[in-house]
DNA sequence: GCCGTTTTCGGCCCGACTGTTTTCAGTCG
């Protein structure tokens, strides 16, 4: 998949060039077609063997064309032309919040300067406020966005944000002058990343929510604040905005703010298409302008002919079709999952016991879980050999003895070595319920090299899952180049799983991955990979993505009972 | 440049906030 993300970039760059330059339609297409590509689950490169790249939607002759050229050579000599006839660093200074194609284009133009470096310097040596249009505030807004760019601008891990969210909802909602306080943006649509949070409030008095908001105590600067619409930025960096509305357009905004831009879009084209109009206050009739919804947010579905869609599905990738047809996958939800089936203990790198696991789990109202920890190979998780994994087997019949009502299934996270094969001899794999294959090393092999060392492994008779397929780690590492096609097709052979990692920073397989997984007949399990017992309330996180991938219950087996889990593993 | 239940031309989502300017352009979501 390399080559879709290299792909992807270049058309981003050639749309923001033609933003630029001024071409807005010719823009948004690029960006357009870039957002699909990066969202594709095929390889490219494969695709264009089998069909025309025209049949990829946003992408038409034009476009296809620059993919084939970039496919082919690397890049294009439309977007090289292109970045020659623009000053140096006009990218650059656009990636600073508040330095859109315009001003980027006229700061590089007459200032001269090409990267962020050089406007500080200008800022702070006051040349900007001497241009023309220019004054103080546009210059110290300039630096403090420079200021906001060095010190973070990286996303933030929806995982690390959880409670923070709550925390300022419930901290808006004690007011008596908030009737309504929802979450809304990608934070209600569960993404693996979020830049910012959005908070929607429904109140007849807005400009005392207002006040409650920006005088919240961790806030660390007001960047704007009107009587419907105020963005804070906390102390740790994150950008809050709260959108307040009166209750009569609570639905018809808790649907525009909850984006995504792409689904959003779609929508309104469907609305203009049928006669209305569709804003954060309501829907309107387009002749009368008379308003015929906005109270509830279904309500505005339903009006416009479609199912209610679930804020995960909503990224424009064939719900709002899907709603139209009737044909929306019923989603997993968090109670449907009986057990987690991947925990760590205080035997490898955890810090609970096993009967902590236990506990936690019961608590949590699971059925089972799975320990899972490592094997020898990770020395430095001080990884189980065969003869301590079976003092540990011996331990797990020992405990659940003596439990009613739960059940520890005997687990390992078996290192899968560089070629193929596993960490632990067949003999002692053999007496386990489930058995996870992990890659926990050479992350630098060749796409090849990763795919065929998984698909070996996938032979083993006694692997149910393949653990965090793609190695990544969200705002850390890149995933390892693998051909999913293949590793796919081998899994559903074979019947083995692909494991939804529910660590924050892995989240892999992810939502698109599912998606594509699900179409290949793959059942999916999920495993928070907890090495403490709290973590195991990330399992939580792992629905998220799941139902981001379209996936129902029946396509996850952590979703089976028990008893039935037994079965399906080992019977 | 893309797209089509208004289909090969003429649209392309729509509104809030800011800054600097007297009526609006730029940016953002």
């Amino acid at each position: 998949m390399v080559s879709n993300s290299k792909v992807s970039e270049a058309l981003f760059e050639l749309g923001e060039i033609f933003a630029i330059k001024g071409d807005l339609f010719r823009s948004r297409a690029f960006l357009k077609a870039a957002r699909r590509i990066a969202s594709l689950s095929i390889d490219l490169q494969e695709y264009r063997r089998e069909s025309d790249l025209t049949s990829i939607p946003d992408v038409g002759k034009g476009i296809a064309k620059i993919i084939g050229e970039i496919l082919d050579t690397g890049t294009s000599v439309e977007l090289e032309e292109l970045k020659e006839s623009l000053p140096q660093g006009v990218r650059e200074l656009m990636q600073l919040e508040g330095v859109g194609p315009k001003l980027a284009l006229r700061l590089a133009r007459e200032l001269g300067v090409t990267t962020i470096e050089e406007l500080e310097t200008a800022a702070r040596e006051g040349r900007i406020k001497l241009l023309k249009g220019f004054g103080e505030k546009t210059e110290a807004n300039i630096l403090r966005s420079i200021e906001v760019f060095k010190s973070s601008r990286e996303r933030f891990l929806l995982g690390a944000i959880l409670g923070l969210e709550r925390a300022i909802v419930d901290y808006l909602a004690a007011s008596e002058e908030v009737l309504k306080a929802e979450i809304v943006g990608s934070v209600r649509r569960r993404k693996e990343t979020i830049g910012d949070l959005d908070i929607l409030v429904a109140s007849n008095n807005p400009e005392e929510v207002m006040e409650r908001f920006t005088s919240i105590p961790n806030v660390d600067s007001i960047l704007s604040k009107g009587s419907r619409k105020s963005t804070i930025r906390l102390s740790n960096n994150l950008k809050v905005d709260l959108l307040i509305v009166s209750l009569d357009s609570w639905g018809s905004a808790l649907q525009y703010f909850t984006g995504s831009k792409e689904h959003n879009v779609k929508v309104r084209r469907i609305a203009a298409k049928k006669g209305f109009k569709l804003n954060e206050y309501g829907l309107y009739l387009r002749e009368t302008g008379q308003k015929i919804g906005g109270e509830n947010e279904s309500e505005i579905y339903s009006l416009l002919g479609l199912d209610w869609i679930e804020p995960e599905l909503r990224e424009d990738h064939g719900e709002v079709e899907a709603a139209s047809s009737h044909s929306l996958p019923k989603l997993i939800t968090l109670t449907d999952v009986k057990g987690d089936l991947h925990v760590h203990t205080d035997w490898s790198d955890g810090v609970g016991s096993i009967q902590d696991m236990v506990e936690k789990a019961r608590r949590m109202r699971l059925e089972y879980i799975a320990i899972c920890d490592h094997s020898k190979s990770l020395a430095i998780a001080r990884g189980l050999d065969e003869e301590r994994l079976r003092s540990q087997i011996t331990e797990i019949d020992r405990l659940n003895e003596r439990l009613e009502g739960f059940v520890i299934l005997k687990g390992i996270e078996c290192d899968i070595k560089s070629d193929g094969r596993l960490d632990l001899p067949n003999n002692v794999l053999k007496d386990l319920d489930y058995v996870v294959g992990s890659i926990h090393s050479g992350f630098k092999s060749s796409e090849e090299e990763m795919t065929d060392r998984l698909i070996a492994a996938m032979q083993n008779e006694y692997v149910d899952t393949i653990g965090h397929l793609t190695g990544r780690l969200l705002l850390k590492r890149q995933p390892y180049p693998l051909n999913l096609d293949k590793i796919f097709e081998a899994a559903a052979s074979r019947g083995v799983m692909m494991e939804i990692n529910a660590f924050p920073d892995r989240l892999d397989l992810n939502d698109i991955y599912c998606r594509k997984a699900k179409g290949a007949n793959i059942t999916m399990s999920i495993g928070t990979d907890a090495h403490a017992p709290n973590q195991m309330d990330f399992l939580s996180l792992g629905v998220d993505v799941a139902r981001r991938g379209w996936l129902e219950a029946v396509n996850v087996i952590n979703t089976l009972n028990a008893k039935e889990i037994l079965n399906r593993l080992r019977g």
